[in-house]
DNA sequence: GTATTGATCTTCT
DNA sequence: GAAGATCAATACA
């Protein structure tokens, strides 16, 4: 239910999430800062007190948003997989060109892209632009579904994924 | 709608 | 050298 905005590339793009995955400190084994993994350059963000991002590139192409959640030290963070379109979409079209308008930010790949979101924002505070969240309307407890997360193998059967029931922006 | 597979590259072993 | 918090094109049903 909360929004994330970016002023990225000189527009201003709006979204509200529906769908996120949680990654809950150092003994969860699915999470990039897992104990066996230990601190890297690539997880550093993680390692920072929360509040902000953590980008990182995946299969090689697509860029992947955490909102960073955990003490100093104490590495969590929040993976953003899929929000709903509010503000911008044709900024977000030009970045998704053909793209039907539910299709723009389904999946963590493609709400970066749209989003305009890449390794630049790493490690940035996302209280404040190019890259910020916003409090949105508070979603009952009803209407929230949860389920393994996607895509990993390790701790696979925790349910932290998190999705908006029903909602048509959801991935999968 | 589901299943399969290639694209592409950073990170870590 | 292999795996990875993914996506889209293709082939079916």
């Amino acid at each position: 239910g909360a929004f994330v905005v970016s002023e990225i590339g000189g527009v201003r793009t709006v979204a509200q999430l529906v769908e996120t995955e949680a990654y809950v400190g150092p003994h969860d084994d699915a999470s990039h800062a897992a104990e066996r993994l230990g601190r890297t350059a690539r997880n550093a963000a993680m390692f920072a007190s929360g509040g902000c991002a953590y980008v990182y590139l995946i299969y090689g192409m697509h860029w992947c948003l955490n909102a960073v959640t955990g003490a100093a030290g104490y590495p969590a963070a929040v993976l953003l997989r899929a929000a709903r379109p509010v503000w911008g979409v044709e900024a977000m079209v030009a970045r998704r060109p053909g793209r039907p308008e539910r299709e723009l930010l389904r999946g963590p790949g493609n709400l970066c892209r749209a989003l305009g979101v890449d390794r630049a924002l790493d490690h940035r505070p996302l209280d404040r632009p190019p890259l910020w969240l916003s409090p949105g309307a508070e979603i009952p407890a009803a209407s929230i579904a949860s389920g393994p997360r996607i895509g990993i193998v390790r701790a696979a059967e925790w349910p932290l994924r998190f999705w908006i029931r029903g909602d048509p922006h959801v991935s999968r």
